[in-house]
DNA sequence: GCGCGGCTCTATAACGTTATACAGGTGATG
DNA sequence: CATCACCTGTATAACGTTATAGAGCCGCGC
C-alpha cells in the first residue's frame, strides 16, 4: 500500500496543509503537532509522490548529461562523477547518448524532451555557436568540454590551447624532432580538434620546428580504431613521426597498437601522448604519457552550476570556467613521474 | 510559453478530452475533428506535461539500470545499448551507480527511490538471495548477470559455469597444463566469481588437471589493478603458471601488464583470457582471448521485459534466460580467428 | 412515429502535492 | 476592556492530465 499526506494527517489529526509544512517547511509549525506528524510520517513510512510535486512546482528533479558516447571511458568517468554529485543536490542524472550525432544534439537543444529535465549539461561536438544561440527552450545549459562559444551559457573546460601546447613541448624537451598530430578533423566541425592543432602548431612554433602538413592526420572519429588506422598510415611515410600525439587517450592507445604490430619500439623509435587520463591508459605496454584533465572538477562545477541557475541561486564567477590540467609522464615518452 | 491541452482544444474549437483522446487514441475520435485537432497540435507545438501524465496514470516513465560500477567498459556498452533500447520502448533510463556497495543495493531493493521509477533492472554484487525475496516494493525488478538466484524475478545472464568452462577447454586444448584463476573472492560473496571458479574446477578434472588451490588468486575487486597484483604474486610462485583465466577482461588486461612489465612473453611463456570481449582487448598488445556474451541481447531482453512487467503485457519464455556466448580467440593464446 | 442502439463528443472528477487566503486563538498594547 | 498583531493551523484552489459517466445526434426497425 501507498502512503500519501492524507494519510498522515488523518493519522496526526492534523490537516493535509499541516503536513506538507512539515516535510518540506515551507511555512513553520509548532513544536507539538511537528512531533506528532514526524511520528506518524515515521510510522507508516511516508515519502512523496514525486510526479504529484513535481507537478505542482513546475520542475521534476531530473538533470540530463548528453555527451557523445558512453563507451569512451573519459565520458564514463565524468558520468559517474556528475551521477553522484547530482544524487548529493537531490537531483537525478539520466544519461543522454548524442552518438556524436547533429541530430540528436540539436533535438535535445530544444526539443520536446525537454519537459522531462529541469535543466541540461551538453558535451557539444557537432554544433556550433549559432545553435546554441538559436535554443528556444527555457530550461538552463551548462556546456562542457570543447571550444569557445561566447555564448550566455555557463561552459566549463580545459583550455584545449595549452594543454596541447604542454603535450608538444614535453616532445620536445625529450628530443623529439618529427611530431606528428593524430585526430585532426577534416571539415574542422570539432571544435575542440581545432583548437588542439592550434596548441600543437603553437608550441611547434615556439620550439623552431617546421609545421609538416603530412604529419597532421585526419580521423573520422575518435576511437581506438581510428587512431591505429591513422598510425599505420604515418608509418607508410617515407620519413616516419619520432613522436605522435593523440587528441585523445583511445586515438594514442590505437597508435601504440599499430607502433607495436609494425614492430616499432615506444618510446625509443616513437613516443606517444595523449589526452583524458583515462585508466586504461594506466596499463597498456607501455603505460601512456598524458594531459589530465580535473575530471572531478568539470563534473562537479557542471552540476553545481546547473542546479544553482535551476534554483535561481547566485553564481560566482564567470560564465566560462577553465578548469585545471596537468601533464602525467609515463613509459610512452620514456620519463616516468617519480 | 508552455502549450497544454486546453491551449489546443481552444484552438481546435473541441474539448479537453477529445484532445486527450487524439493524443494518446484511448477512444476513437471521428476523422473530421482528429485532423482539425492534429493540425492545431502541430501549429501550437504541444507536447505532453509528463509529471501531469504520470501523476494520473500512477507511472512515470522512469526505469532505472543499477550497476555497480559505470567505469567498467563491460557496464558501459550494456548501459548503451539498455538505454536506446528503453528509447525505442518510450522509456527513460537512469543510471543508478551501486559501486559494488551491499547498502546500496538493498537501497534500491526497497527504497524510498521506487517512488519514482516505473521498474528496476539490477545487476547485484553483494546480495543473494535472501535478500531479493525480502524486498517489500512492489514495482517490477528484472535480475542480470550474477548467479543463479531463483526467485519471482526476470533474470537475464549467460551461463557462467559453461562459459568458464569452454576458457580452460580453449587454453587446455592450445597444450596448456597449469592454468591460474584470478579474480576469486575469498569470502565467495560475488556469485558470478563463485560459479567461474566451478566452471574452471570442472574443466581441469574433465581434462585430467590437478586443480592447484595456489594457482587460483583471489581479489579485492575486480579492475586492471586486481588483476595485475594478483598476477604478480602468481609470478612470484616458485612454479608460475603457463596460462591465466581472469574473471573478466578488465583483470586479464592487469594481468597482461604484470605479464609485461616483468618480462614474460605472451602467449609464448603465458597465455590469458578474459571474460566480457570489451573494445579495450582489442587492441592491447597482444590482443585478447575472451568469451564474449551477446551484450546487446542482454541489454535488450532486460529492458523488454521489464517493460512488459510494468504494462502488464503477456511475457513468453521462462523467467530465467540464458543468453549465448561465444569464445573470441586472439593474441593472447597464440590462435586468432580468421 | 417512436424507441432504441451506436457513435462522437463533452463535462467533470480524480491523481497527490503545494501555495494562497483565511480563521481561530493568544498575548501585548493603548 | 477593546483592539490589534501575531502565530498556528485549516480549507481550498490550482498544476495538466486521463478515465468515467453521460449527453446529443443520427439512422434503423417495428
Amino acid at each position: 500500500m501507498v502512503v500519501n499526506l492524507k494519510d498522515i494527517a488523518q493519522r496526526a489529526g492534523v490537516s493535509l496543509a499541516t503536513v506538507s509544512n512539515v516535510v518540506n517547511g515551507y511555512r513553520p509549525v509548532g513544536e507539538r503537532t511537528r512531533q506528532r506528524v514526524q511520528q506518524a510520517i515515521d510510522e507508516l513510512g511516508y515519502s512523496p509522490n514525486l510526479g504529484a510535486r513535481h507537478l505542482r512546482r513546475g520542475r521534476t528533479g531530473l538533470i540530463a548529461l548528453a555527451i557523445p558516447e558512453l563507451t569512451n571511458p573519459y565520458f564514463a568517468e565524468l558520468a559517474e562523477i556528475a551521477i553522484s554529485e547530482a544524487a548529493a543536490l537531490g537531483y537525478t542524472l539520466v544519461m543522454e547518448n548524442t552518438a556524436a550525432d547533429r541530430e540528436a544534439e540539436l533535438a535535445l537543444l530544444d526539443g520536446s524532451r525537454q519537459r522531462i529535465i529541469d535543466g541540461l549539461i551538453l558535451s557539444p561536438v557537432r554544433i556550433g555557436r549559432e545553435e546554441v544561440l538559436a535554443r528556444t527552450a527555457g530550461s538552463p545549459l551548462v556546456l562542457i568540454g570543447e571550444g569557445v562559444y561566447d555564448v550566455p551559457h555557463d561552459h566549463i573546460a580545459i583550455d584545449n590551447v595549452a594543454a596541447s601546447h604542454a603535450a608538444i613541448q614535453h616532445l620536445v624537451a625529450i628530443g623529439r624532432r618529427r611530431i606528428a598530430f593524430i585526430g585532426a578533423t577534416p571539415g574542422g566541425d570539432r571544435q575542440s580538434a581545432h583548437l588542439r592543432v592550434r596548441g600543437y602548431r603553437e608550441a611547434l612554433a615556439a620550439a623552431g620546428l617546421p609545421y609538416r602538413p603530412l604529419l597532421v592526420a585526419g580521423t573520422e572519429a575518435f576511437g581506438r580504431l581510428d587512431g591505429m588506422r591513422a598510425m599505420r598510415d604515418l608509418l607508410a611515410l617515407g620519413d616516419p613521426p619520432d613522436a605522435v600525439f593523440g587528441y585523445n587517450d583511445l586515438v594514442a592507445i590505437g597508435a601504440l597498437r599499430a607502433l607495436a604490430e609494425a614492430g616499432h619500439r615506444v618510446p625509443e623509435d616513437v613516443a606517444v601522448v595523449g589526452i583524458d587520463d583515462i585508466e586504461e591508459g594506466r596499463f597498456t605496454a607501455p603505460t601512456l604519457t598524458t594531459i589530465a584533465p580535473d575530471k572531478r572538477e568539470i563534473g562537479r562545477v557542471a552540476v553545481r552550476r546547473l542546479v544553482a541557475r535551476i534554483e535561481g541561486t547566485e553564481v560566482a564567477g564567470p560564465l566560462t570556467v577553465q578548469t585545471p590540467f596537468r601533464l602525467l609522464r609515463r613509459e610512452s615518452t620514456g620519463t616516468p613521474d617519480a
